[in-house]
DNA sequence: GGCGAATATCACTGGCCGGTGACATGTCAA
DNA sequence: TTGACATGTCACCGGCCAGTGATATTCGCC
């Protein structure tokens, strides 16, 4: 028969409520982010987020925990750079790519902007850590060039990438110029290595 | 004595509305921003708000009436440039600048992120209008480089600018770099020169 | 003065939210 | 068997919200 329609499984009815928490968040996005829509998207009483997880708090924790090796997940392991524009433009376009690619991630980086609450802020410390360990572990022991502000430099180009991805996820377009089809990514894609060929040298 | 605390001036009551809704939209964000919010800023009843604005809809249109002079307002009009590369730099330290000193245009710039919703699209286009025709305008007759999509590149920096803007207003920093001293953007703008003048040339 | 319209306020409904206490049901061990 | 515990559900509270109908007050015009 179908699985027991209350499955008395403590693990399972956890996942469970993490899962639906993840999507409604992708959905709907940190708006009509709260309890009684994870507990209806989860199936279950909301007084087991609740008990279970303390709170959105807890479950928000728990949303965050496997952000950790999202990049790694997105882009494979990071083999190495011959040179430090190639890390640069690797950054860069492995770093739109995964975020164009995961809609959650999206929802989350918008919210950070858009309300700078305490929930919040668990999520960003855990983007936040899993971006500049991805950026450690690429780099490796390449030396930066001197002369440069590498790391303004490649936050520019980060903040960039961002800033177009959640832009076209919301509203398909930036400052009125359409962000939706392959052809307008690859021309952000030709300006991002433009750019970056251009400040560390052919 | 003091002015009626019932004006019964409709122009006056207006103009209060819309200076409400102004300030709870840059202090408070498109959080909380609401018939009730607005209401109790301006001291008058929301029904008032119903009756000369139609909603929140006309009151948001009133608002967004007077971007169409935001940027030439803020920065001053733009004088003729020599090289487009000197263009460039003035477009976007400009737009930093002006983007940087308004609280209201950021609060509407994240919300049009997070959350798409038709309120806020007549904002966006009224924000976009006033970008392109700043933009046109800054630009006069001075012809684009050739063999670069000088569109997509600035497009790429001015999202950065704007990125970095709303992380440091909202949470004070951008993927764990802080964005809060005069040293830190003076480090911003030294990065976004660099590139600028690597890519269009000395 | 008197009357109609404009202006402003009040009071209310219905809905969704976060949060909590009480209750039902299944599990397992003594 | 029975009793303690874990799991799950339900009903309710107070609060805030958007929206609306009725009412009070003032102005302008005849």
């Amino acid at each position: 028969m179908a699985p027991d329609p209350k499955s008395r499984d403590r693990a399972k009815t956890q996942a469970a409520i993490v899962a639906a928490a993840r999507d409604v968040l992708a959905r709907d996005g940190f708006q009509g982010f709260g309890v009684n829509a994870v507990a209806r998207a989860a199936g279950c009483d909301k007084q087991l987020i609740y008990r279970y997880f303390g709170g959105l708090e807890g479950l928000v924790d728990a949303i965050g925990a496997d952000f950790a090796t999202w990049l790694e997940d997105s882009l494979g392991p990071a083999t190495p750079a011959a040179s430090y524009g190639e890390l640069s433009e690797r950054l860069i376009l492995g770093f739109m790519a995964a975020l164009r690619g995961n809609v959650l991630v999206q929802r989350i980086a918008a919210w950070e902007i858009a309300d700078p609450s305490p929930l919040v802020a668990r999520l960003t410390a855990a983007r936040g850590g899993a971006m500049v360990a991805w950026m450690a572990k690429t780099r490796g022991d390449l030396a930066p060039p001197p002369g440069l502000d590498a790391p303004a430099l490649n936050l520019f180009l980060i903040a960039g990438v961002q800033q177009l991805v959640l832009s076209s996820s919301a509203v398909g377009s930036f400052s009125g110029v359409p962000l939706t089809s392959d052809a307008d990514w690859d021309r952000v894609r030709t300006a991002a290595v433009r750019i970056i060929r251009a400040v560390y040298g052919e």
